[in-house]
DNA sequence: GAAAAAACATACAATCTGCATGTAAATACA
DNA sequence: TGTATTTACATGCAGATTGTATGTTTTTTC
């Protein structure tokens, strides 16, 4: 354990090799977008050559899935841990929402998940990243929510749709809108399917 | 007619430029994307110099920008049409979303409308697009739909995530995904919004 | 302890973008 | 009508970027 600058494990320098590429890339790309950061400008806020950039990923745009794919990991993350404790199907769909735009608002992400990602990668990459990560989560809430003589086939697609509309409100709130208007909206909007039984009763 | 390919005026010469450029460029933005579309390939295909490209453009990107506007246009012209001998409110909306659907079928129209666009010319610049060509349609649709009780301000938001539910159907009808299932869910939601009289009488 | 493999480093070729400078056509104007 | 000026376009260049090919240094394997 002496040794630990000196010598190091293959393992741990393509650890922190990749983590060091990761990270300062994602700065740079959350700040000023994909096509403005170039690999040079990377390899040097990582302190790493270009060569170990083109080591580890196949090219630029590897790197950026890399990143997008750890920041939709962070998001999932944080809206699981929010909705554990939900008394209800309902409960849980409210403060996943909740979460959902709070993890949006760190800087960059916006840019990075719901801009740059499906430009870049293309839809498909994304949505399967979206799936793996976070995105079953409103799926599941909805399935849980919705009454069980939904059509299965429609649940995708009104799970889906509804994650445009949290994220076009997470852009829209970024972009200066009254963060009320979307939520209530959103409420109503989710209420209306799920049927709010103070409201609508079936 | 014989010297019209010699004398012509400066109107149209321009006008005859920049349709060539833009007719040219968004077949290829369309077709390969705007990262992958370079500046040379675009003059080629339009029988022009780059010369005239800088010319006519500040820059590729602002070329990229006509291409969209001219994009969204059509798209608004078609969603207008569709709409002009609506008898009710409601059934303006129902045939305005059948025909964005029929007008985002076209080849090329989504990378260009719903990736490329808000990616690169970012999300200011598309919504002042959208605003100024056929987005105001679905908020006017909304607004003539909608209980006038509802919160002026709501309205806008609403038709902002409910334009982000069409958009992702749209993606996701053009990646294959059964165009039933999202047009029934949509008409769930936008039943849910407007109150059917017929499954949930207020 | 030598051979093989992995992890980098460096140099290079092919592009691409935007600009600067040069030319020809059209318009303004006297 | 002829000249000056502006507009429209053409060409060449500088800087930068990307991906690769090739070389070098550690690890690991045997």
């Amino acid at each position: 354990m002496q040794e630990k600058n000196i010598r190091q494990s293959n393992q741990a320098r393509t650890e922190a090799t990749r983590k060091a590429l990761i990270q300062a890339s994602r700065m740079l790309f959350a700040e000023k977008g994909y096509a403005d950061t170039g690999t040079p400008e990377i390899v040097k806020a990582a302190a790493v050559t270009r060569g170990a950039l083109y080591h580890h990923f196949r090219d630029k745009a590897d790197l950026f899935a890399a990143v997008v794919r750890a920041e939709a990991e962070a998001v999932a993350n944080e809206i699981e841990e929010s909705a554990v404790d939900a008394p209800t199907a309902a409960a849980a769909l409210a403060a996943g929402g909740a979460a959902y735009f709070a993890a949006m608002a760190a800087p960059g992400r916006i840019r990075l998940l719901l801009f740059d990602g499906p430009a870049v990668l293309g839809h498909a990459a994304i949505r399967k990243i979206d799936a793996a990560t976070g995105g079953g989560a409103l799926r599941d809430g909805l399935i849980a929510a919705l009454p069980k003589t939904t059509d299965p086939a429609s649940v995708d697609a009104l799970a889906d749709m509804l994650s445009a509309a949290f994220d076009r409100a997470a852009i829209a709130i970024a972009a200066g809108a009254a963060p009320a208007a979307y939520r209530e909206s959103l409420c109503l909007l989710v209420d209306a399917l799920v049927g709010d039984p103070k409201k609508n009763p079936r």
